[in-house]
DNA sequence: TCCTATCCTGACTCGTCAGTCAATTCTAAC
DNA sequence: GTTAGAATTGACTGACGAGTCAGGATAGGA
């Protein structure tokens, strides 16, 4: 029997070499040239692994996916008080870092691609899903241990997350008048409203 | 001299029809020949007007833009009640009826593509600029007459259209989670909170 | 009526790129 | 060392679409 499969690692380094390429020029000016090279391999090796642009594309923006959930898994755990726990997972989200930003770019790109994609709206919905379920439990929490003010976690949860899209997406484009900094300070400013505020 | 110009004219109809295309198909797939076709004209005939594509795209953006604003100035003008005027204006942008529908798409369009487009930036901070100013005026009113809370009317405006963004896109997506009504929930809640909301 | 500038057309060119494939290299087992 | 199947390569093909262009149509003015 011939060699071991290299095939987890080899999908691996393409689909996060096609996220850095979605981050950097976007979904529309990415080839797959770019991704094989950027993943230091060949056209051909690309499309051994996936049969078309289509499937890599998909793949990287389940990766993408993946992957942020993972980054913060340990945030949840680490405070036990959920106020700390909200600020600390709102935070998280800021497109402060390489990596977070990076994460953002390709998020936009999906949902636009999505617009005319059915099955990436499923995989939208599975993520947001997976989101507002997080923070409504924060919330929830936080209600529970009489930290919080009343009201549906659910709405507030969707409220709080729109928000941090479209703040995101501000930043994203560089305006001038949406830097990292209003974003938290806006962030805090619904917290507050909403009493959802963290402890000082 | 020969003939009147029909220039005005045929660029608008050729950029609306743009319009069209860019929501019903996204700004990738877009061909130009779509654009002639549903203008119903010629791709040579885009082409006597704008020089390449990316400038069809460009002034498409701009007179999907324009046209927001036109449609939004009577309702400015209509509510004298800073409350009333207020609650108008964000339900105006409620992805409800085809014309909206149709804006929101072009717009998210517009966003991505502006990722890597340092001019469609600075149409998005214009744009953008006008959004946050027109709704701080109001909230800014509505303090100074006594109804609504203190606190930067700045801030609280782009805290609204950022979850106005957020709640419309995913509105777009088709998510189960988030349709028409739970995102008029979800504007109501945060004006609650931030102690705008409108009389009853 | 002719003239002229504007407007319009669609066939064509030419670059680009996803996807294919035949040839080659590599690795592990025997 | 041989073999078999996995992995890799990059030149090639075929489709596609932006932008060009030469040839016309059209509307007013002289």
């Amino acid at each position: 029997m011939p060699r071991v499969s290299v095939e987890a690692q080899r999908r691996e380094q393409i689909l996060s070499a096609a996220c850095e390429v979605i981050s950097e020029i976007g979904f529309k000016s990415l080839r797959i040239a770019d991704v094989a090279k950027r993943a230091g391999t060949s056209t051909g090796t690309v499309h051994y692994y996936f049969t078309t642009k289509r499937d890599v594309m998909h793949a990287a923006f389940e990766h993408n996916f993946a992957h942020s959930l993972d980054r913060r898994k340990p945030i949840l755990d680490e405070y036990p008080d959920p106020r700390e726990r909200l600020r600390a997972f709102i935070a998280s989200y800021l497109p402060e870092d390489q990596v977070t930003l990076r994460a953002w770019h390709v998020w936009a790109e999906l949902w636009v691609e999505a617009l005319h994609d059915s099955d990436l709206q499923e995989l939208n919905e599975r993520v947001y899903g997976e989101w507002r379920r997080t923070v409504a439990a924060i919330i929830r929490d936080g209600q529970d241990a009489g930290y919080f003010a009343d009201g549906d976690p659910v709405i507030r949860a969707n409220a709080l997350i729109s928000m941090i899209d479209g703040l995101a997406l501000q930043v994203l484009l560089g305006s001038r008048n949406m830097t990292v900094e209003r974003m938290r300070t806006a962030c805090d400013e619904v917290l507050q409203a909403f009493g959802l505020a963290p402890a000082q």
